[in-house]
DNA sequence: TTGCTCCTCACGTCACGTGAGGTGGC
DNA sequence: TTGCTCCTCACGTCACGTGAGGTGGC
């Protein structure tokens, strides 16, 4: 066993790239044991081995440089301990982070692959109705939307984004018009008395159960003649609509640019 | 409302900052409504809010801006599902990081915790004995070190580290000394026959039950009269020891500087 | 002499944040 | 006139990776 290595003997020993060797060197977080004045050749020592370890586990635990650089000049078991347990409880938060960007990519997957098993039967422009069973599923419900005459959706829309930071209001999830009644969804389709979220983590639910839903092409809020139609459809099989109206939107902007084809889908249920 | 918004205006309504409005605009990801060709002021529509939704949302699941300015000229249904279920593979790949990452850091804490609590006890340059009921634990065997006369334990350490990258071993664990029956311990304490991780996913166990154990200050492989007074204790108290050694370091260059001072732990099972 | 190793800049990465310095609108 | 808003550079972040261009050792 040498005495010194070059960098490139060292790299190998070490699994660490030269380029890191270098940059570490630069910043004055690990320096070779010995350079060559004149070629300014840096010459490292099998030993500096342990050095490396002290970077290396420390950073892979996603503990930056500088911290780590701070630290190595008096280390302690007590100091270590404290940074081990501050970096956990980033740790924590990133993983809550992570679920929830989990969360977020099932519930849009589910909704985009529901629409694209109707895609066929609902052509631009026009509707689909159905009896169908819908499991339980939560949501965060909003304040009142409070639309007032001649507003399109886009403005009562801002003002749930702005709430939604107080509330606490994941926005990454869908959006969806929330009725809580069928009266007023025949009245106002387009112009929902809350809006809702569809996270997995609410406190409310769409019971599971037996609903008419309803399938649509347009904007949001252009439901066309979608309320006229599953109105008749009740009516011709007999069926009792009760509690709330929830209208969500399966392919919107995040799946579609042309905003006319985006499709939307209102369940309500259906009553013994 | 207003047709156009200046920048202010809009990044309050859509949350976003100034600095990321123009720096999407820069990038060419999203650009305002108009611009005043005199001044360069941007005003941007409403409307826009939209389509800063598609890409909040997709930001928020870690997708590259440069991915999503790619996708967003033609979105469709099954172009996004298909980046939505890639970024999940990603997401579990981090996910798996973050939780080996938990792992390492509960497995160091516990050492550096169990050797605090000895602190006093083990003046530098002296040794503890006691006997201990100590818990299952799970571990990594790596292969023969292949000590050979004279090598102090930086070479087959480092040989080690090298083939730990092959055997898929993570060296982030702390890594023990392993004897396969106290004779080899007693002869050459500071060789051990192979190293071990303390990784909890390992496929080798240390058996839950008494076990004679002994601490001592010092560098790795310095076990000065240890394996004597562990012997000694042994004959004294008269306890058969069987199985393997297992020597850990419970404080070592990543809780300390001095090399001198880092903390052993010899653990043998007590037989019946 | 030739090929290999080593060196030092300098620039790129990613999604912004932070001034500096200057202009336009009420 | 004054304060506010908007603009465009330019530089910093973090831990390197990637050349370019030049030198030293066998």
């Amino acid at each position: 066993m040498k005495e010194f290595l070059t960098i490139k003997e060292f790299a190998k020993l070490s699994g660490i790239e030269q380029t890191t060797l270098r940059y570490w060197d630069e910043i004055g977080l690990f320096s070779p044991a010995k350079r060559n004045p004149d070629n300014l050749y840096r010459y490292y020592s099998p030993k500096q081995i342990i050095a490396v370890n002290f970077i290396t586990v420390l950073s892979s635990l996603n503990i930056p440089l500088k911290t780590i650089g701070a630290i190595e000049s008096d280390r302690s078991p007590e100091k270590i301990m404290e940074l081990i347990e501050q970096q956990e409880r980033r740790l924590d938060m990133e993983m809550q982070r992570l679920r929830e960007c989990y969360s977020v990519m099932h519930t849009r997957l589910e909704l985009i692959r529901n629409g694209l098993r109707l895609e066929k039967g609902v052509p631009a422009g026009e509707t689909q109705i159905m009896v169908t069973t819908l499991e339980e599923r939560n949501y965060l419900l909003g304040p009142l939307t409070g639309f007032t005459e001649g507003e399109t959706f886009i403005e009562p829309f801002m003002r749930f984004c702005r709430q939604a930071k107080e509330l606490r209001i994941n926005l990454s999830y869908p959006i969806g018009g929330f009725h809580s009644d069928i009266k007023h969804f025949y009245q106002s389709p387009g112009q929902p008395e809350r809006f809702f979220s569809l996270d997995p983590t609410g406190n409310r639910q769409i019971e599971q159960g037996r609903y008419l839903v309803g399938y649509c092409r347009g904007n949001y809020g252009e439901m066309g003649d979608l309320p006229l139609r599953m109105a008749a459809y009740a009516e011709e099989h007999s069926l009792t609509l009760k509690g709330p109206v929830y209208a969500l939107y399966l392919h919107d902007e995040i799946s579609l640019k042309d905003v006319s084809k985006y499709l939307a889908k209102v369940s309500i249920m259906i009553g013994n």
